[in-house]
DNA sequence: ACTATATATTAATATATGTACATATGTACA
DNA sequence: TGTACATATGTACATATATTAATATATAGT
């Protein structure tokens, strides 16, 4: 829960010496994203922050694969796997596409590939 | 919780009708990170699904601040805030130097703020 | 229409996670 | 060394989240 930075006013009394760093303070508050902004990017990033999930979208950046593949590969129940494909289709993350009675699960877009390559080579680097 | 993708010999016995796409699932699981790694990853984007968290990482992204500046532009109380740092810090997302009294903190490397653009160009696109 | 299979949904429980409060630690300065 | 301030830690509580099992829906083929 993060408060509106756009009234940050009475806040800069927060600190007991009151004007430590007042310039960097309005500063960086002038170029923060608003509230909902950081909202809805927690949200993509929670998404992110499973291993479950993050096996799922891993899998799908290397192949389009439908359930049934998904739950082999993963060695997961198939409804945990489509609850956790629910999730991740609400908030664009995967899309699907219907092939009589499979359905096929991809990334959405591009830069969910990219956030995970990214974020390995964070990880791994150290 | 993921299972070793390695071992995936009999849960491709897993569907119903056993053989479907059984070339795609060997193949994407030849290339799957280890267990080790997804786990790490997902520790990491944990992390960033939070807007509390989130909130203090693009404020960080902008400049080093201290844990004072961060409570007052947050609208936070300071242990929360520490608390936070707290777990930033031990996933080397951020890092700190302490100057006297006043400790500041900062992006622990670029690929923090290139995940924090990144995502939000997904979220602001559609 | 009936059956079998692939996927989706629901509800219950267990677990993880953030928050708030009290308190502790560390540092500077008198 | 004693006081004030900046930051850190620990615990308890509330809430969110994942997991599971049971069940429902949708589609294809007979």
């Amino acid at each position: 829960m993060v408060a509106d930075p756009r009234q940050t006013n009475d806040a800069l009394e927060t600190c007991i010496t009151k004007g430590i760093h007042r310039e960097i303070i309005r500063t960086v508050s002038r170029n923060m994203p608003d509230p909902v902004s950081i909202y809805e990017l927690a949200d993509l990033f929670k998404l992110f922050g499973d291993s479950t999930r993050l096996g799922i979208l891993w899998a799908l950046s290397e192949s389009e694969m439908c359930v049934c593949d998904l739950c082999a590969l993963l060695r997961m129940k198939q409804p945990a796997v489509s609850h956790q494909l629910k999730n991740l289709k609400q908030s664009r993350i995967v899309k699907s596409r219907r092939d009589g009675k499979i359905v096929y699960y991809s990334l959405d877009d591009d830069h969910i590939r990219r956030l995970l390559n990214l974020g390995m080579e964070h990880t791994q680097e150290s």
